[in-house]
DNA sequence: CGGAACGTTGACACTAATCAATACCAGTGG
DNA sequence: CCACTGGTATTGATTAGTGTCAACGTTCCG
C-alpha cells in the first residue's frame, strides 16, 4: 500500500491495471487479493520489509472497491472506517458548507492514499468523487494502526504518508495565497504531468480528467479564468488544448511563469 | 502532549506558566520536565492512560526550549528530529520559495503541536517563527513512535493531531479559494478568539502577535486590504481597533459575514 | 437527432493590488 | 525628558486582474 516514491516512477500502466486480479467467490464489488502482485506495489508499499512483515502487511487491504465515474467513496459525515489506495481511476476531494461554498481539495490518482481526512472526529469531513470508474484498495483503518504497531517500517510509511498530505497543502496554500491566475494554472499542469510521469504517462500529453470549473475551484478562479488563461497558453504556443487533452508543447515557459515571479534587489 | 480538544477548555493562563517548572541543573536552554504536573496537560495529553502509560508519556518531553521573540523554533532545510508542544508563546509557519514568494501558514499557540511537516523528507519544509516570547516541550519523534508502537492510546493521538491538521488545511484551502476579504478577516478573526477562548481567554478581546503583514500573507491579501477591512468592521461598528488590540462587538455578525454567501435556490 | 453538459469568448463591473503620503508607536540614546 | 528612528498602520487615488453575465460553440450520449 502506499503512494508514490520520487524513484519509483516507470511503473503502472504497463501491464492491464486489472490482470492480476484473481476474482474470488465473493461479492463482486469486493475482491479478496494481495498486494504482493499487485503492479502498484513499488508506488505504494513501504519498502525494505522482512518476508514475514510483507506477510502481514498483505493481510491490510482486505477488500477492493469498485466506484462508477460521478460515484461517492465516502461522503462528508460518514463514519470513517478505512483509508484507501487507488488502484486505478482518479478522484477529487471536496468541502461543501451549509451556505453553499464548495472547495476542491485535491486530485488524487493511482497509488495515493485518501481518506485521511477522517481520522481526527472518526467521521469524513470531506467527499471524494470519482471523476472516472476507479477501484480502491480498502485498508481498514483499525488494522493499519494494529500492524503499524508490530512493524516500524510500516508506522513510519503511515506517518509520511501524512505529513506529505500536509506539506502538499502547504503548497497549494502558496498557490493560491500567493501566484496570479496564470501562475496557478502553470502550476497545476506541471504538478498533473509530473505526478502522471511517475505513473508511467507522457511527460507532455494528458487528459484532464476534471472539468474548468473543477480546476477553477481547485485553484481559486472561476471556470472562464480558468478557460481564459489555458486560451493565453495557447496563443503564446505554450500548450495546445483540445477540450480536455492538453500537450504541453513548451515546459520551460510553464516553469518560468510559476517561478519567474519579478523580484526585488 | 499534544493540543486543544474541544472539551478541554478553560484550562491554562490561570496558573502563571512557569510555576510548576523545578528548575535541575542543566542547560538553563533546555530544562527537564514532567507533563503530568504540566497546566497545559488537559489540552494536549491523550485521554482515558493507565498509570503505567502515564509514566511512559512522561518520557517523551526530553527537554524544553526557549524561543525569544524573532526566534526561529527551526527553518526550512534543517534536519527534522523532533516535534514541538508549544508550552508558552506564540508561533507563525511560513514557506519561502527561491523567487521570493513567502506564504505563512499559520498560527500557532499554546498546546499546539508544531513540527509535521518535517516528517516526510526528515527535513523541515517551512519555518516556525516566535511571534513573541515562547517555551516548547522537545518530543524527539523517534520516541513518539517508539512509544506509540507500544501505547495505543498515543499512536491514536498521534494519527489525529495530523490528521486534524490536515482538516485544517482544507479549511485555509476553502477561505483562500472562495472567500472575499472582508469574509476571510472575520474568519480569521472567529478562529483566533476561539482558540483563545479555548485556553481561558476573553471571547472578544484579543491582542494580535502577528503584523498586518502576516495576516495579509495567511489570508492571501495584501497588508492594505487587511487594515482597510479592519476599518470597514470598525465602521461598521462590529469590532474596536487600536493597533493590536481588537475588540469584537459583534460577533453574530462576524458569522454572518462569513457563512451569509448568497445563496440562489 | 436533440438535448444537456461542458467549454469558449466578449463586454462590463468590481474587488483587491499598487503606489504614495502620512500617522502612529516602541525603543534608543542624547 | 525629549527627539529621533525604524517598523508598523492607516488612508487615498488609481489600476490591474478576476468575476459576472450573457451569448454562442462543441461534444457526448440517449
Amino acid at each position: 500500500m502506499f503512494e508514490v516514491t520520487p524513484e519509483s516512477a516507470e511503473t503502472g500502466k504497463r501491464r492491464d491495471a486489472a490482470s492480476d486480479v484473481k476474482p474470488l467467490p465473493m461479492n463482486p464489488l469486493s475482491i479478496k487479493v494481495a498486494c504482493s502482485n499487485c503492479n502498484l506495489r513499488e508506488l505504494c508499499m513501504p519498502m525494505g520489509l522482512k518476508a514475514d512483515e510483507l506477510d502481514k502487511i498483505e493481510e491490510i487491504v482486505a477488500v477492493r472497491r469498485k466506484v462508477k465515474r460521478g460515484g461517492r467513496l465516502y461522503s462528508n459525515g460518514e463514519r470513517f472506517t478505512s483509508l484507501f489506495a487507488i488502484r486505478t481511476g482518479f478522484f477529487k476531494t471536496c468541502i461543501t458548507t451549509e451556505d453553499g461554498r464548495n472547495q476542491v481539495t485535491g486530485f488524487q490518482m493511482a497509488g495515493e492514499i485518501i481518506g485521511l481526512d477522517g481520522i481526527v472526529k472518526e467521521h469524513h469531513t470531506c467527499d471524494a468523487v470519482a471523476l472516472e470508474d476507479a477501484e480502491v484498495c480498502v485498508m481498514p483503518f483499525e488494522r493499519i494502526e494494529e500492524l503499524s504497531r508490530e512493524v516500524a517500517a510500516l508506522q513510519r510509511h503511515v506517518h509520511k504518508i501524512m505529513s506529505r498530505e500536509i506539506v502538499r497543502e502547504h503548497g497549494v496554500m502558496l498557490l493560491l495565497g500567493s501566484m496570479r491566475a496564470e501562475e496557478r494554472l502553470a502550476a497545476f499542469l506541471l504538478n498533473l504531468v509530473q505526478r502522471l510521469h511517475a505513473r508511467g504517462f507522457s511527460q507532455s500529453e494528458l487528459l484532464l480528467r476534471m472539468t474548468r470549473e473543477e480546476i477553477g475551484s481547485y485553484l481559486g478562479l472561476k471556470l472562464e479564468t480558468v478557460s481564459r488563461t489555458f486560451s493565453k497558453f495557447v496563443e503564446e504556443g505554450i500548450v495546445e488544448v483540445k477540450q480536455r487533452h492538453v500537450r504541453i508543447i513548451d515546459t520551460e515557459a510553464l516553469k518560468l511563469i510559476v517561478n519567474h515571479n519579478q523580484q526585488p534587489c
